[in-house]
DNA sequence: AAGTTCCGATCAATTAATACGATAAATCAA
DNA sequence: TTGATTTATCGTATTAATTGATCGGAACTT
């Protein structure tokens, strides 16, 4: 036989009432279950915890001092236990999350201050990877998980569609687009550009679109971040094509967001995980919480 | 359900051996059973704790957590099992023995030094009280065992009796007395008399023998210690009536114990421990060393 | 001192938990 | 694809735990 958790919880609450008949209502256990789990650690100690009779229980010197560390490490495993379920009931945790730049400026913080609101006990932080290691990371473990647009066939990883991220066009009320509904890419051509920058996932697809229609691309500007292309654009200084996403930025500046057809240029913005891994209770509940975000940010102007 | 030991010993085994099936030969149980437990602790937590494919089982993130602090746990609360099995197993221990300074001083060292190499965890502590104090201080608690001679009918007590001891005559070669086998006691009359000072339980039984006898008792010197009482006698100063037990300490004097007869004056030193505590593993140690010792203490000038 | 009242130990029967063996399902390697 | 290996599942048997009833002993009352 070996001693168990239930001996040592009977032995606990005997010492603590000091008395079996109570300490079996206080656990919900008939008072006969508790002589006989403490009997059975007695003789698996070889010792005798308590002296009793039918009138007095008291420990003895062994029982005290049995109690105190057996207690003491019964509380730790208890700890843990309820620590190992604060986990899973997402009460606490940790995400790292791998993003590329431009999504991690813009769309990140709104999703990250949703979800602290929700559970804030889990932290969330964000590994700082290039566009092209997002997937690298989350495989290798570095990450729990990744946003981005990724090729199709990427191997290790499991996919999940957050949104469907179309190009726009946005203007400043200075321009002539201001009042389209609609436009065309060969619309575009000689306005002055406000591009992002070679590294950006985005330049490629704007590169793309110019491609499709046959102009070419003359950036007039070219800069690091969506808010700087969108100031730019509301201060009349040029046109700029950029995912649905900045709609969210766009909100703090007086600019609009078209949108860009002929064609139509959309990729997806997944959460991807390391398959084969399990999802952690946290990572489920970030990735809820960013499809619901995700939803609100679908373009309205697509319908 | 709740967590069990060895839901959480079947955890860390498979963790450990990182495969279900070493893991079960590990701990000698079928594989099933490990399966099922794992399951049942995972169930117990909700939250899985390995990613298992029939290849490769590894520890998840709440896996890993779980994994450090239930173990270090389960480790304190198997710290705890041995060390209470060690006091049981006499391996550890600690003894308080209250007993009046003369048998403190004349028979425990000895005692206590076969004890010790019997028992060498155990450490055994002297509690300095006087004689009447001895039964008070073991009721109480203050003390685990005590050992004199104690009139019958104390109260909470339960006696063991070590030894008879029997008033003995302590003397030198000079002595007349030396070459005799008995000497009674109105022979005693004129001869200079080492006695102990009037706090010991020995010198009211000396004074009994006078009475007895109806010889006045002059002491020409009243010492406090035995060993002091012997080497007045070792120098021809007087004789001494002393306990049986000084017969230890005179191996180291050139002095000769005589039966003392006509009366005969014995008592019984009995070690004592409270009645209703249980006697602790170490004390019934001690015990049992003591009345070892004791028996080789017996006077073989009785025969 | 005798009766009363608690309280822990024990008993017997039921119920729940656990283990085991056999087998199915899944994965990786050749 | 096959073969080997490993985990999961299922049914059965064994073991342990729980329960209610009862016994026996200690302290309090009268």
């Amino acid at each position: 036989m070996k001693v168990t958790v239930r001996q040592i919880e009977s032995f606990l609450g005997v010492a603590e009432a000091g008395n079996f008949s109570r300490a079996s209502r206080r656990l919900s256990v008939a008072q006969p279950a508790l002589s006989q789990a403490v009997k059975d650690l007695e003789a698996e100690l070889g010792v005798r915890l308590f002296d009793r009779t039918t009138r007095r229980v008291e420990l003895t010197e062994a029982g005290r001092e049995f109690r105190s560390s057996a207690g003491k490490a019964l509380e730790d495993l208890q700890l843990a236990v309820s620590r190992t379920r604060d986990l899973a009931e997402r009460r606490r945790g940790r995400i790292r999350v791998a993003a590329p730049p431009l999504l991690a400026a813009v769309v990140l913080p709104y999703a990250i201050a949703a979800f602290r609101e929700r559970h804030p006990g889990i932290t969330v932080e964000l590994v700082d990877v290039g566009t092209e290691q997002i997937v690298e990371a989350v495989v290798s473990g570095r990450a729990d998980c990744g946003l981005g647009t990724f090729p199709p066939g990427e191997d290790g990883i499991e996919r999940v569609t957050l949104m469907r991220d179309t190009l726009m066009l946005f203007c400043g009320y200075q321009s002539p687009f201001y009042a389209a509904t609609t436009v065309r890419w060969h619309e575009l051509g000689g306005h002055p550009l406000i591009t992002l920058t070679r590294d950006s996932g985005i330049r490629l697809l704007v590169e793309v679109g110019f491609e499709t229609v046959q102009l070419p691309m003359k950036p007039a500007y070219e800069v690091t971040h969506i808010t700087t292309a969108l100031a730019l654009a509301e201060a009349g200084l040029g046109i700029s094509v950029l995912p649905t996403y900045a709609l969210v930025a766009a909100r703090h500046h007086k600019v609009a967001g078209k949108l860009l057809v002929d064609p139509g240029i959309a990729r997806e913005v997944v959460l991807i995980h390391a398959s084969g891994r399990s999802v952690s209770p946290a990572v489920s509940a970030f990735s809820t919480v960013l499809r619901r975000y995700a939803q609100k940010l679908t373009p309205r102007e697509t319908n």
